[in-house]
DNA sequence: CGCTTTTAGGCAAACGATTGCGCGAGACGA
DNA sequence: TCGTCTCGCGCAATCGTTTGCCTAAAAGCG
């Protein structure tokens, strides 16, 4: 009531009423009679604190949890040169791959008190490089690139995962891609499986070539061909269940008989095992099929997926772990590459191979 | 081969050698014998720029661009009080709902050269509101909150997606709930069924009210009545499959009749899928299952799932779009609510009832 | 020619926090 | 009593941009 001014015209918020600017340390300091320069070193618990008694420390502190001050990032960051951001770079977000690492990535930056930004590129080769670009230029203080595969190096602490060939100096988290490969293949000799068909994945991806060779070396460990025709690569960028869909519709089509696959992940595992039912295949009785990643719902397909179970949140913590690492200690020398390991998952889209004949193909109908 | 500096004991960055720091306005103002004012001023096309002949303006740009110039944005942020960053609050980073509708946010975003923090608070009421907190701590200029609860508003612009009950002054981008469960229940209804089971979402999810009260005035208004014990509800906060599945066995438990399902999104639909199955029913012969969001999963499941598409792509645009909206313009009045469209979407999961019975419940083996 | 505009751009004060340096006052040792 | 030290804190520069105000020359104009 005591105020008239009603003559502006937004209603201002009810809440105590805050026409001032947000408190800063200029506020604080002239409340309590000091100088900026002292409240900033108390609030921050600077070395130059250790000489100012307690007393005064207490008044400072009460006086900024009092007056609620929160420190202005964009001044901080000038002055100190630091921006508490890290820059995360992915194919997509959506669901799968890129989310599960991403979910860790998050967790260990929090605790850190670190944030990200997220950019994504589609795999677009130009787009990547102007991501690396945008960031840098949002002064990050370190790069994840997760599924990426990056040209140059940032003048910023780098970290992908699952990339490969990268430039030096950035550091690698990666699975093993040949123990994952001789799981799967093993699992799959074990049942009695010799003549295996392949689904690669795409070209711009960057586990394609590791887990192939992976493969290479599993199957020839066990004195196991590859069959040229029984390989068929994923197509296309989008990241659904088609790619794998049409390869392996392709894969049918060479007639050459087959009774497993495995699948380059769980999303091209699931269009496979609809192309089969498609087909007249049934899964896994005539033909067993491997996933790979293990995402949510492989558990829940129908019938369960068995796949090469990836531990993709504990590698984007990883990630994390070791931007942090790099920014933050001058000692650290940039680990080369870290390794993590698969595990086999064994689920219901594995089985015995039928003892008769290894065609899997006589059931055809319509 | 000039330069015999090898002493350095890290080998410099082959590239031109830069030891300095990064190029300023200072930089690029010296070298033309200008003021960093006028660069300044060109550089970002400010009106004050227009009283610069070309000439001028162009020796700019050439420097800056040979320079290769980038401003720092901790300064430009500081003086002109903006961040160019909006704060984007999610349950979790993870496959399904928020992911999809992150994707959105991201691509309008970036169009406007805004980059975006992604907090997820876990369901957890004092998480969420510490992240509503360290969001403008950080200085966003708007928040987007999905599937959020929020308490207050922010002194920023802020739009919630799929938000109820939100504070006034909060844009709230939602679904028109009462048309999706209409969709939904028409469609079963028209296929014979009557007696429908329903899976609720959990009590925290936002979007578990609003669907209930569609549910309740579609059956309503079909005359269809709804069985209290054919009503369960998601447990458990984990955005996995498991809650799904036990609440259709909780369903299954009662005993009570039904021949149809619908669940709260598709995940859970997919867990009931197996729980059905394991309890010896086929779906979607035995019973009918609709889920709803569909996720990218959802069309490659066995059978295909039926269920209700939620734009949830074009939610998180329309959410970005609000948010600048509401931080660029002056004259753009908060809108209350923006109602985006359902989507029936029949794939294999729905089926006509069986004529002789609607039990369903015959074909039980161990 | 004298006067008002426009042109062309510089000066310096912000923005808010951090930090090297300094300075007075009391404590303490010789 | 006279340094010397530590304590307790303030001064002021700095981070890199932006922007209000100013000046000085040139141009327009009657």
């Amino acid at each position: 009531m005591t105020n008239s001014g009603r003559k502006t015209g937004q209603p201002r918020d009810k809440s105590k009423a805050e026409p001032m600017r947000a408190v800063g340390l200029k506020a604080i300091a002239e409340h309590l009679g000091l100088s900026t320069a002292t409240v900033s070193r108390v609030l921050t618990a600077a070395p130059a604190a250790r000489s100012i008694p307690k007393v005064t420390q207490d008044r400072v502190f009460a006086a900024a949890a009092e007056m609620d001050y929160r420190p202005n990032v964009a001044a901080r960051s000038l002055r100190r040169q630091q921006s508490m951001t890290i820059g995360v770079m992915v194919p997509e977000v959506s669901e799968g791959y890129a989310t599960l690492v991403l979910s860790g990535v998050e967790e260990r930056l929090l605790e850190a008190h670190y944030f990200y930004f997220v950019v994504s590129h589609h795999h677009r080769p130009e787009m990547i490089e102007q991501c690396q670009r945008m960031l840098l230029d949002r002064s990050v203080e370190g790069l994840i690139a997760i599924d990426t595969p990056l040209k140059h190096r940032s003048r910023v602490p780098t970290v992908t995962v699952s990339g490969h060939h990268e430039p030096e100096g950035v550091t690698n988290i990666i699975l093993d891609h040949n123990r994952a490969a001789a799981l799967a293949i093993e699992h799959l000799h074990l049942l009695g499986h010799t003549q295996i068909a392949f689904i690669k994945g795409q070209e711009f991806s960057s586990d394609t070539d590791a887990r192939w060779e992976g493969i290479q070396l599993a199957m020839a460990s066990r004195g196991l061909k590859i069959v040229p025709q029984l390989v068929a690569q994923l197509e296309g960028g989008a990241p659904t269940h088609d790619p794998g869909y049409a390869a392996t519709c392709r894969l049918l089509a060479t007639k050459k008989p087959f009774s497993a696959l495995f699948a380059f992940n769980d999303v091209s595992a699931i269009g496979a095992v609809r192309a089969f039912r498609e087909a007249g295949l049934r899964v896994p009785e005539d033909v067993s099929v491997v996933g790979f990643d293990d995402v949510q719902s492989a558990a829940y397909q129908h019938p369960a997926l068995t796949t090469v179970r990836q531990p993709l949140h504990q590698m984007g913590m990883l990630a994390a772990a070791q931007v942090l690492e790099q920014i933050g200690a001058l000692g650290t020398p940039p680990v080369q590459q870290i390794v993590v390991s698969p595990e086999l998952v064994v689920r219901e889209s594995t089985k015995l191979r039928k003892k008769h004949q290894g065609k899997g193909r006589d059931t055809i109908d319509s």
